[in-house]
DNA sequence: CTATGGAATTAGAGCGCTCCAATGGTCTAT
DNA sequence: ATAGACCATTGGAGCGCTCTAATTCCATAG
């Protein structure tokens, strides 16, 4: 900076001014200290100017797992709509580890990010500590585990309710309910599909088990199904990645979709959509709930309030999303929904 | 850190030398300290840090697309490496867009990262001018179209050769290409394809099909494909994701696969793993690519050398991955799509 | 008792930039 | 002419840290 001062002869703080295209400073000068940068190849150097400045206009953003769709969709309206306001965004990724996560966060809070949107992290609330609080923060797409915290969310409780609801419009009593596990979500899921069966007055067949957010994790779970005596007609997966490993481990063990079983996920990533798989799911506005993200971050910022004080609560709907693989079961015919008989 | 350093009653460079735990400091002296930061809730300024230090440990990683999970896989070989070594990795999303990867390695540049790794890059060499030896650059995933700088790569041409050898050894003779068209990494595949087809010793038949390297990109082509006097009996599809895309169209159409086509992608991403997609494709050995980069980076950055003189080119092999998708063409006997009846 | 060396500690300059207050210049109104 | 207003420009302090060289302190040797 010092040597395209020089060049141009005027002071650093001119040059200082061009680089920051201040609407104050002659045609003349201005064109002669770009060119100057050019010809020296300058580029500025934002650490510095990050710290003189005292802002960063960068906003951070935990990502749960880069190989899941879904948040890369996310990401997507995060960004788009942190550019529109002149914001910068970095992505950490947090490899479905809390652990990972709070050091990611305090990288963050080392980096001077002004804000950070955490995607569906895993962090409780409680070993979020002050952390959260020292910059405005807002979760996205984990339900409402975080009462303290801002959070953007669809409502996990009301697309459990509307996948239940489906498979018992369909005729199903026996449906299964694949566990989020650990993962944080996941109670508010279990609990739409609780009250779901109990509106579709079939409370007492209420069946859950614990699986896990990935198509791994369904494998062990589905060959346990299978071996029962009264295995389900249908099953309703904590998500789209569960469920696709649901779906292969059906396969594996010859049974059809849906012909035996009906196979219901959650999120609606792309991979749901391809065709052979076509998978029943219900929907949640990514894009939207990225750029709700970033409006909700901006607002904290421009207010100095972080949210400690009545954080903020936003619930998009999630939308029912009918594909191949959920039908009536094979006995619909014979046998409408009575849930007196449990044998034939 | 004022106030720590009075807290302790120390100086402040005694505050920095706890901070970065340097070994010449007293027992005693670094409790004091460490207690006051606690108290404080001291967090290092590493905006501040970095600049001081002229450096900041962190290598920048530019994604072509967050939402490809074969990307992700890359990443996550880049940063477990990168973390073995102490260096902080932070991801910028190129969008699948040549001009706003530009702007993110300036970014990149500007936040003084001290190497870069581009992931899947859509950038020609051309336009990456200076920048890309500004800093110690490798260029991951995408083929030898990057002669001047470092690259990893798998190498694209025996890959496609390998999924044609494949489809040729089955007995098909019509296998089309999908071309990944603005894709980087395209040009190699179709070399491969070509190469391929020549000493299958059906050269003559040769033909490729712009498409590009999304789902939805497939749809257009199958359509016009199905609609020829000819159909191919075998497709080899860029990547997985198109090949998905394909797949979607040819169940559409009711066209079986491998019954009436046989279909190969490239990439081994999970999303051919899931059993009802059960693509085959040809894998690429996504963590090992991510770790080399990283090693390949660090010696660059070791040495001195920016990779202008004599850049290092890494090139791993693909593996065929057969699966589901593909098998024997239908005996010419039988032939069922026959495009010239148009009603029963 | 002084000299010597080593370890622990500190003062202070400096990293590359921004931003405030101050400077000098030009223009208009008196 | 002179004061005032207004602009473009600049000097210099300061952002929070590190790092070198200097200082202090203490133990040991001569």
């Amino acid at each position: 900076m010092e040597d395209v001062a020089e060049r141009a002869s005027v002071s650093r703080a001119l040059v200082s001014l061009v680089m920051n295209n201040s609407p104050q400073v002659s045609d003349e000068k201005r064109r002669s200290v770009l060119r100057a940068a050019r010809e020296l190849g300058y580029r500025p150097n934002l650490v510095a100017r990050n710290l003189a400045q005292q802002r960063t206009h960068t906003i951070g953003v935990l990502v749960d797992d880069l190989r899941n769709p879904f948040f890369g969709e996310v990401v997507d309206g995060i960004e788009a709509e942190a550019a529109e306001h002149g914001f910068r965004v970095i992505i950490l990724n947090g490899h479905r580890d809390a652990r990972r996560e709070v050091e990611a966060i305090e990288t963050f809070l080392q980096l001077q990010v002004e804000a950070m949107a955490l995607v569906g992290p895993r962090v409780a609330e409680d070993d979020l500590g002050e952390i959260g609080t020292s910059a405005p923060c807002v979760i996205v797409a984990t339900g409402a585990a975080h009462p303290g915290i801002d959070t953007i969310a669809t409502d996990g409780r009301r697309g459990s309710e509307l996948a239940v609801e489906h498979l018992a419009a369909l005729g199903h009593t026996r449906i299964v309910h694949l566990d989020g596990g650990a993962n944080v979500s996941a109670a508010e899921r279990r609990s739409g599909y609780r009250s779901g069966m109990h509106s579709a007055g079939i409370g007492h067949l209420i069946d859950i088990r614990p699986a896990g957010d990935d198509e791994t994790d369904a494998l062990a779970v589905i060959d346990a199904l299978l071996a029962e005596s009264d295995p389900p007609t249908a099953i309703f997966a904590f998500n789209d990645l569960l469920a696709a490993g649901a779906l292969n481990r059906l396969d594996d063990a010859g049974v059809a979709v849906p012909g035996d079983v009906s196979l219901i996920g959650f999120d609606n990533t792309f991979i749901s959509a391809l065709r052979h798989l076509s998978l029943s799911t219900v929907n949640q506005p990514t894009l939207a709930m990225g750029r709700l993200a970033v409006e909700t971050l901006l607002r904290r910022l421009s207010d100095g309030s972080d949210g400690s004080d009545g954080p903020v609560h936003h619930t998009l709907q999630p939308e029912l999303v009918v594909r191949g693989t959920t039908g009536p079961p094979r006995s619909a015919a014979l046998r409408p929904p009575s849930p007196a008989m449990t044998g034939p």
